[in-house]
DNA sequence: GTGGTCTAGACCACT
DNA sequence: GTGGTCTAGACCACC
């Protein structure tokens, strides 16, 4: 399975692709799924398979450089930064996920949507939601 | 409890401050805190209590016009819409709330965090969650 | 067949009530409904009629006093200016229709609309358009 | 020709620019002068254009846009909506002139004007107007 | 009193 | 380059 596949976009929503690419990538190290050392693709090639502007993927890049996610190897392209902690701890994941979480509860709070049938939707959403 | 307490806006998130309004008024109006014929502050009133130029309070209820939620009675104000009369179901909230829970699903099997603790911590965060 | 079945507005639309009522009190003089010394509905008595505030109606009142069209009898309520001449001539009648039509013959140009087409809808929406 | 000799506004109606604009907009639409994935002029090219405020035509796209007869394209600008893709009949053409002709109708008989002689103008209308 | 329109200008976000 | 957001303030239209 291409590296590639671990990159998805929505070109419809609101959120601008680059911090949607940036959240992404945050996830996949978080997760595991992109390793310390691991080539990132190039810019050229994901700007083609994403179909979205190169500028648009450097940007992405260099705000990741920037917060040490990513490591620069000149010549080389872009690598996942070896200072990131290899696997994260399940807690610290679970912190990533916290934000959205927490705004979820205060529209369920403010809809009055009774806690039990919120918990059971987001139990089957878990379930049926793809990576 | 006046009415105004019912709006309330982050001044420093990305959202902008006028949609922040729009989505806002809608969960009010689907949890029935705001009821059909019901008059909205003023835009002037809005404007200053949550310390924002009046336009930025007039654009935000031009949309929810153009959406249907609101009305503009000429030279009196806006009001609930009277099409928006129907008490919602919960299913209608569920409707509005399942975006986020969408993502927030999404996130975490990206973020590999068991269900099991993502509900835990959702349930934590109703609880103690504020409207 | 009251005096008061000459005026209706319509509530909704976008153009405002008291234009509304001025432009069709002028199309009910020209046509002869209305005629010289005729007493108009009284501030009050129209306004309830129309379910509008009566200070909507006594502003179309003072517009169409000051183009001479109505005349103010102290004690006596608005009637029909006597200086207007009684019975329009067909010319002076279609001057009041000529705005309107110019207007849909350019909407009608820019849209393309085949002139045989536009006459042919316009034919038959003056045999079925009630007053 | 340029294309934003398609575009034209008249500073003094009563309607508003943004308004007569997002009219216009609808009618070259519908009349094919503007096709689905057209560009449309900048805000800023257009604002100069038309000697206004960029804002006022900013509102008219964004406004636009809401209808789903424009689209916007992250950081590149406007263009006419895919949606749209489907030549407009010449039924769908009529529909966007009906309600101006349904308000001369009901005009021309509450002035008793005769339909041969309402026809009669708006014949000679059609052809004298341009676009 | 109400909201609507428009302007001028600053600053931001996206590609 | 593109459009979006927000501000400050003027003026208008409506009821």
């Amino acid at each position: 399975m291409s590296l590639l596949a671990l990159f998805s976009i929505q070109p419809g929503a609101t959120e601008p692709i680059y911090r949607q690419l940036i959240e992404l990538v945050k996830r996949r190290v978080a997760a595991g799924q992109l390793r310390a050392g691991d080539e990132m693709p190039s810019v050229r090639e994901l700007a083609q398979a994403l179909a979205v502007n190169p500028m648009t993927i450097s940007k992405a890049y260099s705000l990741l450089e920037a917060e040490g996610v990513l490591e620069r190897r000149r010549g080389l392209g872009m690598s996942v930064a070896e200072a990131h902690r290899e696997a994260r701890q399940v807690d610290d994941r679970i912190d990533l996920l916290r934000p959205t979480l927490e705004r979820a509860a205060q529209e369920a709070n403010q809809l009055k949507v009774p806690p039990a049938q919120a918990l059971a939707l987001f139990k089957t959403l878990l379930q049926n939601t793809k990576e």
